[in-house]
DNA sequence: ATAGGCTTTCCAGTAACTGGAAGGTCAAGC
DNA sequence: GCTTGACCTTCCAGTTACTGGAAAGCCTAT
């Protein structure tokens, strides 16, 4: 399904600019481009963006999403050799989910013993200086 | 316990430049500085580093850190002000779980799919392409 | 046919580092 | 006590990944 650079913006729920900036450094290029010069997205390019905007928010890097796109589409590359990059980047991707548990706790921490009064009776710095995680 | 700023980086796994530079901006301040003006960290300081470390890696911006920093230290700030913030961000962070959660299957399916051996036979772009989360 | 809302390119600005120069500090060894 | 090397300081320039805005072209709808 064919459609215009807002619409697969929307969809892959990235700024415009961004897409555009993505087709500029050739990280996710429109399928065609219309007779007016406009830039063509189909459901391949729209789930390479949403591939990207997966990992961006996740801190790989716009080079590292670009190997990692590779991967799927290098076919010169011998699939071990894929197998190998994407185990590896599993391996960072699970210390990831690891770290943002610790982040939610941290912050449920606060929720919970935030009474919801108007006493400003948190828990001050208790949560970061204390031994929840030690 | 007091130390220097590359101790404190190594412990919260920063970059001292990185360090330094977040106390520049105000963002973590070291708790004094030395005879010769040398920055001095101590392990609450340290907690907000790491802290800090955590939210950006996942994508809170250095100021949603000040935000989320500040909360703990506010004392004027009401505590249901304190937990609706929290709250608020703690369901982003959910969000975020599931969101990694994808791009934990989605390289999964690959490194599964790619046998391992050295034809380049992994699923090029079907991955992405294809239907696994439609 | 013209107004409104798209699109294009280009260029400048921002956020958050990051590297490097120039120089001060400090503990260890001679 | 002086030097060497590994720290530290500030300052300034460069990088990454956008992001905003200008100027102009396109497209649909009244």
């Amino acid at each position: 399904m064919e459609m215009t650079i807002s619409d697969a913006a929307k969809s892959a729920g990235l700024p415009t600019k961004t897409v555009r900036y993505y087709s500029d450094i050739g990280l996710v290029a429109p399928v065609a481009r219309s007779e007016a010069g406009y830039r063509i997205y189909d459901d391949v390019a729209l789930k390479k963006l949403s591939f990207v905007k997966r990992a961006r928010g996740f801190g790989f890097s716009v080079e590292e999403c670009r190997e990692l796109l590779g991967l799927y589409e290098d076919t010169d590359r011998s699939s071990s050799d894929v197998r190998t990059i994407a185990a590896q980047r599993l391996i960072e991707i699970e210390a990831k989910q690891r770290e943002l548990q610790l982040l939610h706790d941290e912050l449920a921490l606060l929720v919970k013993a935030c009474k919801g009064n108007d006493r400003p009776d948190c828990p001050i710095l208790s949560g970061l200086a204390g031994d929840a995680y030690e």
